[in-house]
DNA sequence: TGCTAATGAGGGGTAAATAG
DNA sequence: CTATTTACCCCTCATTAGCA
């Protein structure tokens, strides 16, 4: 409500009068707000209200846009109702694809990287520190299923050549996935491209490999 | 602000103090609230009246609000559906000319936008994301419909000429999208979508294939 | 009535939460 | 940190039902 700043999850605010959101140095900054009634929450859990609140920074008018699409998302989606009773996470955030390569690089080259170098990651995201760790927990943790799974699947296809194109999935990845490559938009835009093209196999989600 | 009712088109609100919202009901129902600033209402009772929150599902909370078939067509009863049933569903949002102009336009260029993109529209066309998100869906859905079709058409005049390839419309086009084509065959199989897609069942839709 | 909003079930990907 | 589970977001497909 004042500063307008896009507030990453996980990042202090304070409610005020029921409705007014206020990010934390904002709040500390103004003393006239500071009695009645405020809720200090450490993710939000409601974000109504279509904002449009452009952020003015972090575009380079420049734009090289590699990836196809549209980037910059700011805004949160619109989604009301918080009901008290169940537990609500707050949004996830969305990792937009110019992050997305950034991190990518940084995995490729370690997949456990220090906290020097997620916090160096976090300043050139301007993604929050626990957001890059969880993100490069998820991407291990998902490597590893992977790895599990093409060996298994290679396996199955061991006189076949090697798995040239894997299925599809259709899922819905646009604007986010795919890095660099893949030119080619059908009017859709990317939805089946390429991902993790190397991989035979992609697993069903609930694998349960166990025995 | 109240009930948080999620409200569909149409439907009758107060708006006070410049940004709260409350449904018609609520205004009716609350005499502290008639007179200047609700302020007081905080409390907000909670959803004690909505009863539609609860969805188990990851579907949004939609109000489903219920009550027995056809017949009804009351006014908006909240609450007290517990009886249930009903499949009233509220009023359908007409999309008039002009804001279908800027969607159609929308979807020429990219018939799946971003959320960043679908806010935009909301705002330019007045109308709600998931009002135009629906939009997309059913567009989508219907251009689908309808290649499908003029592919089974074409195939039916033309089988004389290149009989293992038919290029509808246009010349390029998906093989991506074109959920008969993909040569799945991954073993583990399991998706619904192949039950019927391939056959030349006619349509039992209406297509009409204008502009 | 036909076209098309709106629903709802079913599924995928993955950020975030939780257990160990 | 790993492993597992949740919850959110979005999509398709089939259906239902409102309105011009």
């Amino acid at each position: 409500m004042v500063c307008n700043k896009q507030l990453s999850t996980g990042e202090e605010l304070y409610i005020i009068d029921e409705n007014k959101f206020v990010c934390k140095e904002d709040y500390l900054n103004s003393p006239s707000v500071k009695e009645g009634s405020l809720n200090s929450v450490s993710s939000c859990t409601d974000r109504s209200l279509s904002p449009d609140l452009q952020d003015p920074l972090q575009d380079d008018p420049k734009e090289t846009d590699n990836s196809t699409s549209s980037d910059k998302e700011t805004t949160n989606n619109e989604n009301e109702e918080q009901n008290s009773g169940t537990k609500r996470r707050g949004p996830r955030t969305t990792i937009k694809a110019k992050q997305l390569e950034t991190l990518k690089a940084a995995f490729a080259a370690t997949p456990k990287p220090t906290r020097h170098i997620r916090e160096q990651l976090a300043q050139e995201t301007g993604l929050n520190m626990r957001v890059i760790q969880v993100w490069f927990q998820n991407r291990r943790s998902k490597e590893r299923r992977m790895k599990q799974l093409s060996a298994l699947g290679a396996r199955r296809h061991a006189f076949f050549r090697s798995p040239r194109r894997m299925r599809p999935l259709g899922g819905r990845l646009d604007e986010s996935e795919m890095l660099g490559s893949t030119p080619y938009t059908y009017y859709g835009g990317k939805q089946r491209s390429v991902k993790f093209s190397l991989l035979p196999v992609p697993a069903p989600r609930s694998l349960e490999c166990s025995p």
